[in-house]
DNA sequence: CTCAGTGCAAACCGTTTGCAGAACG
DNA sequence: CGTTCTGCAAACGGTTTGCACTGAG
């Protein structure tokens, strides 16, 4: 939701470095898309980043925006996010919760991270349980975030009356 | 991904209930997607549930069984889910585990259902110490089932050599 | 009978892809 | 200079919607 104040340079070369060692040009645009996404804390949605962009000066295509996250992605240094909204949101990596989860409002959208060091025994435990073998987990919890609920936001859901056990 | 054993009736009719209640009509086409979705255990896709509509004989059209499931998602009857694969998936809430999360297989694609009651427990902690009210959470740990794994399958992920601290 | 539901096809929308021209190395 | 990229626009694929017709109540 905002602009770091960490100096993103160093972050930037290292895609750079990343292409280089694919064997890929390490072109402007693909330097000024990892510059906004590198630039942010948010979770930035494609239409966001080329808006930015284009606030900048850049003006570049939203393929080539695709491309290169497709890139940033497969190089580790981003996150791809899908909070059911229809699209996809990117994160990069370097900020300082590696490995953390979300909390989401369903009110405004803001999405808060945090780390819970029991989640990742949990994550082990579960897999052992059932002879899988983990990799990675996505945990997303939902509600309404302060500032919301004292705006005088509710969670009303409705359905059947009596449905099934909830909990 | 198989059929229940349960009687499925029930189910259907409570949902038929949910209709009646909010003034809309039981169509057969409404009680025949309800059918296959509460007869089967699996987590559904439109696409799957369309072409056992299909088998049965049953020719209905996409654009009814989405509107069907909008009414079964809304009724609570049915979960909603997305992962990730581009297209979602429905899930009867009449199971034995209610609110439980998601093994997901990354080779094969296989759903497997568990439950921890530690995590409802942090919910609420995580949720607390940052101000939210807290309606749900979505857990999905990715990985390799024993199977897949038997069968020579690896999580082999490539990117920078040295990117970030990833633990 | 009336009002909502259904089916079809077209519209949608985020994302992907094909291709001619531009840029990296 | 050859190879890959870029930008545009068209294609895609899951989902939604408009509309004439059918069916539930």
């Amino acid at each position: 939701m905002s602009t770091t104040s960490v100096p993103i340079a160093p972050f930037v070369r290292l895609f750079g470095r990343y292409l280089r060692e694919q064997g890929l040009p390490v072109t402007q645009q693909r330097e000024a898309v990892a510059q906004v996404v590198f630039g942010s804390d948010a979770h930035l949605s494609v239409e966001e980043i080329e808006s930015i962009l284009r606030e900048e000066g850049d003006r570049i295509g939203k393929a080539t925006i695709y491309r290169t996250l497709d890139l940033l992605v497969k190089s580790k240094l981003v996150e791809e996010h899908d909070f059911g909204e229809g699209f996809k949101r990117y994160e990069h990596r370097l900020s300082r919760q590696p490995d953390h989860d979300h909390l989401i409002c369903r009110e405004c959208g803001q999405v808060t991270e945090f780390k819970d060091p029991e989640l990742r025994r949990m994550q082990e435990r579960v897999a052992r349980e059932h002879g899988f073998v983990t990799s990675r987990h996505k945990l997303e919890i939902y509600g309404l975030c302060a500032p919301c609920r004292e705006a005088g936001a509710t969670l009303e859901e409705q359905g059947l009356t009596c449905p099934i056990e909830t909990v």
